[in-house]
DNA sequence: GTTGACTTGCT
DNA sequence: GCAAGTCAA
């Protein structure tokens, strides 16, 4: 037991491996490893993301204290919070990872501003991303809008090998930590909680374990089968350890390196530079996860919210592999990288509704959700985001289904089989009729809607005067 | 100013 | 095969 020289403040970054700020504060004395759930945390969580941060929380308590250390639970405005534990135990320093979404960098400029100005270090570490958001930059000094091009130049970089293992000595004693249990995080997910909470295994180790049996095994499949609404298991699932940082995209990107350039590890990388690319994009937009990225398409007619789009939450389109898709999403907190593409092209241009809402929905469904790229992704298909060709790509659900789940068994698992069962199980209790009732009429024809979409398209362009026969 | 290139598409 | 558009060099 010694006198606590700094504190970790812990967010999205739920590991003790490969862990900046706790490396840097462990050199430096005893560490108070501290989560805070502050208004800014609260109001990103939704649902199911918040049984999971919950799930996460326990593992990651039990972890420090196996590891001779204790986690310190405590809800309250962030700073009001940190400068009373740092009250309560002397700590001099405070470190975290930084997050690239505007609230999170607002409060923690706010953060870092009042807690110097009080004498006390205050200090952000990276490791969120392959490479700080702010590394890569065109010739021309600005950020890339193009992912191809970011590949390119990430390809170009070294990315750091994962830090090791922190080894904590034990903090002093005396510092109250609230009951996790109080703080209700389940609530929101009602009677679905205990359903959901079984489908995942949180935590570091099982992130790490999850990661080893997909090497051993899916990972040879994986450029035949990632596409496969039918074949789950092909993915990596790392995505709800990635979301909550249970394990670091460095330590991913290493594990794929030592495969040596086999075909499926290389795919996953790509994935992972995907997901640096949208953190870079927040970053330089904090505003893009509310406002079209390409603001002109202000003038795109979609609709706010509308009944087709509630008939979309609960997967009643009538359109057998959106709706499987749609329940998939309320019954396990997850849903296939496809499947995502497909039900975020149906609303934003079959239904021609806004992308937000769409995007909202995840926020409350997924328990992997992020903040980067959850904008991005609706963003990208929506048309409004980064990457050309937008209106290349209206998916044709059922084209998309028969390439994709061409046995049909992934929309029998979700319409009629076991996965149906569950969905109802699990639903709100409005939502069930209409789960037994026969299969709803589509809300438009495939065709018609396609064509109704690229109406619309047609008259924003006109309206923002950027008319391709101009020259 | 020109040109090659573009994650997942379409008919 | 084509591409209603845009970016990066």
């Amino acid at each position: 037991m010694s006198a606590i020289t700094s504190i970790v403040w812990f967010r999205r970054d739920l590991r003790l491996s490969d862990h900046e700020a706790l490396l840097a504060a462990a050199a430096e004395g005893p560490v108070l490893p501290l989560f805070i759930l502050d208004p800014v945390t609260d109001a990103a969580l939704s649902g199911a993301q918040r049984l999971r941060l919950k799930a996460s929380l326990i593992v990651l308590a039990a972890d420090l204290k196996a590891a001779g250390s204790r986690l310190i639970l405590r809800r309250g405005e962030a700073l009001a919070t940190l400068l009373t534990l740092i009250a309560e135990s002397g700590a001099r320093a405070v470190r975290w990872t930084r997050l690239t979404d505007g609230p999170s960098i607002a409060r923690d400029t706010r953060v870092k501003a009042a807690l110097k100005a009080q004498g006390v270090t205050a200090e952000s570490h990276g490791g969120l991303t392959l490479l700080d958001p702010w590394r890569l930059k065109t010739g021309a000094g600005a950020p890339y809008r193009v992912f191809t091009p970011f590949l390119r130049a990430l390809t170009q970089e070294t990315v750091a090998a994962p830090l090791p293992r922190v080894r904590l000595a034990a903090p002093e004693g005396g510092i109250a930590s609230e009951d996790i249990e109080r703080w209700r995080l389940d609530a929101p997910m009602g009677p679905a909680a205990p359903a959901l909470a079984d489908r995942f295994r949180p935590g570091e180790a099982a992130a790490r374990d999850r990661l080893d049996e997909w090497l051993d095994g899916p990972a040879a499949r994986y450029p035949e089968d990632r596409d496969r609404l039918d074949r789950p298991e092909a993915g990596t699932g790392l995505s709800d350890h990635l979301a909550l940082g249970e394990i670091s995209p460095r330590t991913i990107w290493a594990a794929l390196d030592r495969a040596g350039g086999a075909a499926g590890p290389e795919a996953v990388r790509r994935q992972l530079v995907w997901r640096d690319f949208a953190h870079s994009l927040l970053f330089h937009d904090p505003e893009m996860e509310r406002e079209n990225w390409r603001r002109e398409w202000a003038a795109f007619p979609w609709r706010g919210e509308n009944d087709d789009a509630e008939r979309w939450r609960r997967g009643e389109t009538g359109v057998d592999v959106i709706d499987a898709a749609m329940r998939e999403l309320w019954a396990t907190g997850r849903m296939h990288n496809r499947a995502r593409m497909l039900v975020a092209s149906y609303l934003t241009k079959h239904l021609l509704t806004h992308w937000r809402i769409g995007a909202e929905w995840f926020r409350e469904t997924l328990i992997d959700w992020d903040p980067a790229n959850n904008a991005m992704g609706w963003q990208w298909v929506a048309g409004s985001g980064p990457d050309a060709a937008p209106f290349f790509r209206i998916f044709n659900p059922e084209t998309q289904a028969g390439r994709f789940d061409p046995d049909g068994a992934y929309r029998d698992h979700w319409l009629t089989g076991a996965g149906a069962e569950t969905f109802r199980a699990m639903s709100p209790k409005d939502w069930r009729k209409a789960a037994h009732d026969e299969r709803p009429a589509p809300m438009i024809g495939l065709k018609a809607g396609r064509e109704r979409a690229l109406e619309a398209w047609a008259r924003m362009r006109e309206k923002t005067g950027a008319v391709s026969a101009e020259g």
